[in-house]
DNA sequence: ATGATTTTGAGAGCTACTCTCATTTCATGG
DNA sequence: CCATGAAATGAGAGTAGCTCTCAAAATCAT
């Protein structure tokens, strides 16, 4: 069920915006041909058979501009852009709506997202996630970010203080739950429905555990 | 032939056993005297200024030893040997009392024993997991161990499959909590005393956030 | 086209970490 | 007490991720 392809990027035209030069379309190509290069690299020898010097080869760049573009191979395949959307989606909910149903609704917007975009890449990521101890730390460190944000979201949602203890203590454990649910779902070779995994996983942090095993 | 074993004292007299020789001293007291070295270096110059060679060189070993004895350099400040003694303190609790007191007892049983034992590193220890990203990821893996341990227990104690997701998820999203009070408490300092930080993140985790807003 | 600015490549350098091999240190049986 | 085997150590070379610097090249503004 791949549907919801309606809101596409508003309008790439070249007269949007005057200043979106060669240079700027030269960077995102650079950028997205090293991340290619990294990926078929990954998918052909594994994370840790692929340096650096390949992955410039192949992107037909010089080392040099790997790590000007990414900070470390780990973010190479990491890169998730979506908090500010994310956060956007909840400023996006009426006011009055429970926050455990913007939770379930924001996040599954965010699947669609993420899935839809490239689903392949999804899995190689949740599965590097499980196999290379040094993705899955960046991959924590990542979402301790968005913790972060759940955080200021919470905070202007419920008028509570967003450095307070409560809040950051609750925003870690969804974060840590979810970071779970990626790698069953990894773990399990991907044959669950994501999403289904992840209201499983928003029952617990609302409910705790069920009473009776399944 | 046989070194006579006399009665049961948990004394560490050096004929209690057999077989902890002068070799097994020896290793220890060199473990020791890398960490040593390791955490007066940290304090004189910060961790990332603190090279393999200083280290070796004050605890008078060779770079490769330090290597032989611990894997990465994080894992030199990071020695959390705590998981079995929570395991058997969660053992030893009556088996009908709530799960949610058992994790109150014994998580304040575990702060005893860490703190206790030497405060100073533990507040060392929280302040690098704040400052240095690379002790923070260690520390994120040493305690996603932790949680896996937490699914066992879990498992003996409630004959629930320990992994199955919902286990699984409540048990890292405890971790992430515990992960964030402990950033919480460094963060601030110090300042606040941290079983009382625990209790009141052992809230959050059991009642949700309160509604009304400290 | 000229000059300013940005991006890139080349290469040196640092450090964590691995591997190998010879040397030293401890354990043990005669 | 010494000879033999096993374990721990040191020395050194090698790899790879990552940083920094500087000059060449590409892009932009006028």
């Amino acid at each position: 069920m791949t549907g919801m392809t309606a809101a596409r990027t508003p309008s790439t035209s070249p007269a949007d915006r005057p200043h979106v030069g060669l240079r700027e379309r030269k960077k995102i190509k650079t950028r997205e041909a090293i991340r290619a290069a990294t990926y078929a690299l990954v998918e052909e020898q594994g994370y840790d058979a692929t340096t650096i010097d390949q992955i410039a080869e192949r992107a037909e760049v010089s080392p040099s501009t790997v790590f000007r573009y990414f900070p470390t191979k780990e973010d190479i395949v990491l890169t998730d852009e979506y908090d500010p959307l994310i956060l956007e989606e909840i400023r996006a909910r009426p006011a009055d709506e429970p926050w455990s149903e913007t939770m379930r609704y924001v996040l599954h917007r965010a699947l669609e997202f993420g899935m839809d975009d490239d689903l392949a890449v999804s899995r190689l990521r949740t599965h590097l996630m499980v196999q290379v101890p040094a993705v899955r730390s960046r991959m924590m460190e990542s979402m301790s970010a968005t913790g972060r944000m759940l955080c200021e979201a919470i905070g202007e949602r419920t008028g509570r203080d967003p450095d307070s203890l409560e809040v950051r203590v609750y925003a870690m454990s969804l974060i840590g739950a979810l970071m779970e649910t990626s790698m069953y779902w990894a773990e399990n070779d991907h044959r669950d429905d994501f999403a289904a995994l992840v209201d499983r996983t928003l029952d617990v942090m609302e409910h705790g555990l069920p009473h009776e095993n399944r």
